[in-house]
RNA sequence: GGGCGAUUAGCUCAGUUGGUUCAGAGCAUCUGCCUUACAAGCAGAGGGUCGGCGGUUCGACCCCGUCAUCGCCCA
């Protein structure tokens, strides 16, 4: 059978997961067998696959098929997210480029059109994981607004606000005038601007005096409630109690004193437009002044302002200070420099705005999920985010969980009459609830109105582990019973609050328990500059561009082995590369393997039974190691172990020794083992690299219909015998060291030659010698009892070896190698004796240290001695 | 401004309770090889004052202090 050199990844990887699919082993069902769950962070629904979650649904995968293939019954539940804020920025532009803006439409209309991008666009990223080759059970995929999900969410904000934990509330949020919405924080870029400083008098009532004040803003004045300094500042006590003349509207409003102010800054006093700027709000708050509220929704001046109403808010400035000029009360601009916010999507400059939102008090409800994660209950892996977690959860401010967009889990809340309202799970059960509480028995459906808003995507992705398995509707069905708690969550740092945080409330809320117990944070995939990837940037590969150059298996493994948990990964085409050389490999190890002809007559050389003992040994040290990195979820520790072993050990030392002569056949003992060793080490791998391993696996030996290595048990742990590894290093090093002899002096590989070992061969262990002689390619091996003349020497352990030069031999280079040997071995022993000679060093450290600092003091002279002889020696040639 | 974290080879990172001349891995680089599994490979090699300074200790990459630089979160 021809197998061609190079692993061809196409065709494989779609047969494979048809493969799997059809025979349904990613499907998952209650059993009696240990659950092992992880729910998917949910990817938007405006999303195509980018390199974060190539990344994070890969270590996802990796983690379910290998609980899987330790027997657990493994679920991994794959559902998508509505986002409404990206969603619907998203929605509003592609209807604007269709000529149609959002606000000639009606509520109704402008959800049909999101929910026709979501079934357009919704499905395409769970596609695009199968490629990736995700176990998902997709007969579970979800959608946070779908039925169930949306009833869930509604039935938990009901909850609440029935606990007393939802309330309404003023809050300062980012206004877009242009776009006429409010903007999250995230949303808000800040750049250092070029403007003016004006400083404008305030006359003091009654007094033939002045304040002066400075402001960036003018046009905010006319919303001015008072006047304040810091209560520390000499140059204003004189103006307590007093009021001051608000000018150019001539509205009176009290002088105050706050520590707020900071006395350096401007004149030290500061006009208070709590309407207009947060800290003035909080201000205002303290010191209950009135806010007037003075700009329309589109940035103009409402009739609130007194003068320039329906004017622009930037033509209102220049208006005022015009003005302000004329009437005297202007004293000069400066030019000065600060922090601007401007809308991501529309550029305009943000308008601080107050607003009645709804809010989750936090406090109480999140305690413990602060205990659980300090406690240890959860894990946080890497744990450094564990005091990040701490101190933002000592220190948690309510959330606002209402935002003023369409698409989304609108608020179950209903007005009617003057300003009063109901929560409740739909209309009727509010008309119910508002004619109860108003005692009007005539209020119809019509008179109420509900509430325009949605609530924060957060809102209901904070339920995404509970609600998977329906668990708010039927809070004890099988599936939630079983699966809940889960085991791991995978995501990123940056929603470690927005999201991990708010899980862990949710769950212990509403199931009394931890929504999973271990939240591994992957890193951010950046460029080589350090920047995050990003489509509109336009550094981002196209992720299945890259499975297609690289096979899913080699953009698995890259994507993994250079990302440690919580570390940043610098993408670079090498990474993927890396990946793909190492599919090769394991392909072209198996295409060695499965071109021998067995012999069964033969009996197995020497050499080969003891590569077989070792290598056993090996992988069963590789199973250990590997499942020592899992519980510490060092993933790419992991890979990294499993890429060494199958690379180094395996192909490197193993393959080479067992190997026969070309077109030779190899014996049944050997070959057997080596088949199980392959086998092993496949189903070692396939959690990394799934479509590789199974093709490979059902290559190896004849499968039956539905047999799978996705559903074979992973090697067991076994306690393996480290002496014995260790011998064998001693060969390697041995083999190593005749091979850098070989190339030094020219001898070519072809030619066969002699070892010497001083040693008896009654105290030399011997076991290893039909190995040396095979990867030394030597004609034997011989003990002697003293030096030989005219050799190259080294020295393994403390035993010297020899390969008889003759002609080869060259006495100047000879000496060099052993005098600068010497000088370091005496270095080594100055710094061993000092240690020794040192009283305190010696009364004071553990004897098993001053034992080991002994056994190097006796090393060291006998390598000493050896040396010194051998230059002695070649100094008399 | 407040808090958290980092700084180890050209790059990305390991380094377990301080103890082997302990400074390590992968990638990259350099040298030599198309040796019939693999040039997507094989055999070798070079490369670091463990950010600076001070302290604790018989002994510090590791513990303490301080400075510098960078990153993240919150205001």
């Amino acid at each position: 059978m021809e197998i061609p050199s190079r692993y061809e990844p196409g065709k494989a990887e779609d047969r494979w997961y048809s493969y799997w699919m059809e025979n349904g082993f990613f499907k998952s069902i209650p059993d009696n067998r240990e659950p092992y769950t992880i729910v998917i962070p949910p990817p938007n629904v405006t999303g195509v696959l980018h390199m974060g979650h190539m990344l994070n649904n890969t270590i996802q995968d990796v983690l379910v098929r290998r609980a899987r293939m330790m027997g657990k019954n493994a679920c991994w539940v794959p559902g998508t997210d509505h986002a409404s804020i990206a969603t619907e920025a998203k929605v509003v532009a592609k209807l604007k480029d269709e000529g149609i803006e959002k606000r000639d439409l009606s509520r109704e209309e402008f959800l049909e059109h999101a929910w026709a991008w979501t079934r357009l666009h919704g499905g395409i990223i769970l596609e695009q994981l199968k490629k990736l080759g995700a176990s998902c059970d997709w007969d579970r995929t979800l959608f946070t607004m779908d039925g169930p999900r949306y009833e869930s969410v509604i039935k938990v904000f009901v909850d609440l606000f029935n606990k007393g934990l939802i309330y309404r509330g003023v809050r300062m949020v980012n206004w877009d005038p242009q776009a006429r919405t409010a903007l999250s924080d995230e949303e808000v870029n800040y750049t250092e601007e070029q403007s003016k400083l004006y400083y404008v008098k305030y006359k003091v009532v009654g007094e033939d005096d002045w304040v002066m004040v400075a402001t960036t803003r003018p046009e905010t004045i006319f919303g001015d409630t008072a006047v304040c300094a810091n209560p520390n500042d000499e140059r204003y006590r004189h103006l307590k109690g007093k009021r001051v003349i608000v000018p150019m509207v001539d509205r009176e409003v009290p002088f105050i004193f706050d520590e707020y102010v900071d006395m350096e800054f401007g004149t030290g006093c500061l006009k208070i437009t709590p309407a207009h700027d947060i800290n003035d709000y909080t201000i205002g708050i303290n010191h209950n002044l009135e806010s007037i509220d003075i700009f329309n929704d589109d940035g103009t001046l409402s009739e609130a302002a007194g003068l320039f109403v329906g004017v622009d808010r930037f033509e209102a400035r220049e208006l005022s200070v015009n003005l302000m000029k004329e009437l005297g009360n202007l004293e000069k601009v400066e030019e000065y420099s600060n922090k601007i916010g401007r809308s991501e999507r529309t550029n305009a400059v943000i308008e601080p705005k107050l607003s009645l939102q709804w809010f989750l008090k936090m406090e109480e409800i999140s305690k413990p999920a602060l205990e659980a994660v300090v406690k240890g209950d959860i894990c946080l892996h890497p744990a450094k985010f564990k005091n990040l977690y701490r101190h933002w959860m000592e220190n948690v401010h309510d959330w606002c969980i209402s935002r003023q967009l369409w698409w989304g889990h609108r608020i179950p809340a209903w007005y009617f009459g003057n300003n009063d309202y109901v929560v409740a799970l739909n209309a009727d059960e509010a008309l119910a609830m508002a004619r109860a509480k108003s005692g009007n028995n005539a209020l119809t459906e019509a008179d109420l109105r509900q509430d325009e808003d949605v609530l924060d995507t957060w809102f209901s992705s904070w339920l995404w582990p509970i609600t998977c398995f329906d668990g708010i509707n039927n809070p004890d069905n099988e599936d939630i019973d079983y699966y809940y708690p889960t085991n791991d969550l995978v995501t990123a740092p940056e929603i470690l609050f927005f999201w991990v945080a708010r899980m862990i409330i949710a769950g212990y809320e509403y199931k009394g328990e931890m929504p999973f117990k271990n939240v591994y944070l992957t890193g951010i995939v950046r460029d080589q500059q350090k920047r995050k990837m990003s489509k509109s940037l336009g550094n981002s590969p196209e992720p299945l561009e890259l499975i297609e150059k690289y096979g899913a298996d080699g953009v698995r493994v890259g994507m993994l082995l250079c990302s440690p948990a919580g570390n940043d990964l610098l993408y670079e085409d090498s990474l993927p590369e890396q990946g793909r050389n190492f599919a090769n490999k394991i392909w072209n190890a198996f295409r060695l393997v499965a071109n021998w002809e067995v012999d069964s007559s033969l009996p197995q050389p020497e050499h080969s039974a003891e590569a077989v003992s070792w290598m056993d040994q090996m992988i069963s040290k590789g199973v250990a190691d590997v499942d020592s990195d899992f519980s510490q979820f060092r993933i790419s520790e992991a890979l990294m172990d499993i890429y060494k072993l199958f690379w180094d050990e395996f192909s490197g030392w193993y393959l080479e020794v067992i190997k026969p002569a070309y077109e030779k056949p190899i014996d049944a003992a050997t070959y057997k083992a080596t088949i199980d060793f392959f086998d092993k080490l496949l189903r070692l791998t396939h959690p990394f690299m799934p479509f590789i391993t199974e093709e490979i696996w059902h290559l190896l030996e004849k499968r039956g219909e539905g047999e799978s290595i996705m559903i074979s048990p992973m090697p067991e742990i076994k306690v393996y015998d480290q002496s014995l590894l260790n011998e064998f290093e001693t060969v390697k090093e041995i083999v190593t060291a005749v091979r850098n002899i070989r190339k030094e002096k020219n001898i070519p590989n072809r030619e066969r030659i002699v070892l010497s070992v001083r040693a008896s061969k009654e105290n030399y262990k011997a076991r290893y010698l039909p190995v040396i002689l095979k990867m030394g390619n030597l004609s034997s091996i011989e003990f002697v009892g003293d030096k030989i003349d005219g050799a190259a020497s080294f020295m393994v352990g403390t035993t010297e070896y020899y390969i008889p030069l003759g002609e080869r031999l060259d006495i100047g280079e000879e000496l060099s190698k052993a005098e600068s040997e010497l000088i370091y071995f005496r270095g080594f022993l100055e710094s061993v004796m000092k240690k020794l000679g040192n009283e305190r060093f010696v009364s004071k450290a553990p004897a098993n240290v001053i034992d080991m600092e002994r056994k190097k003091k006796s090393d060291a002279e006998t390598k000493i001695a050896a040396l010194t002889a051998r230059i002695e020696e070649l100094k008399r040639l």
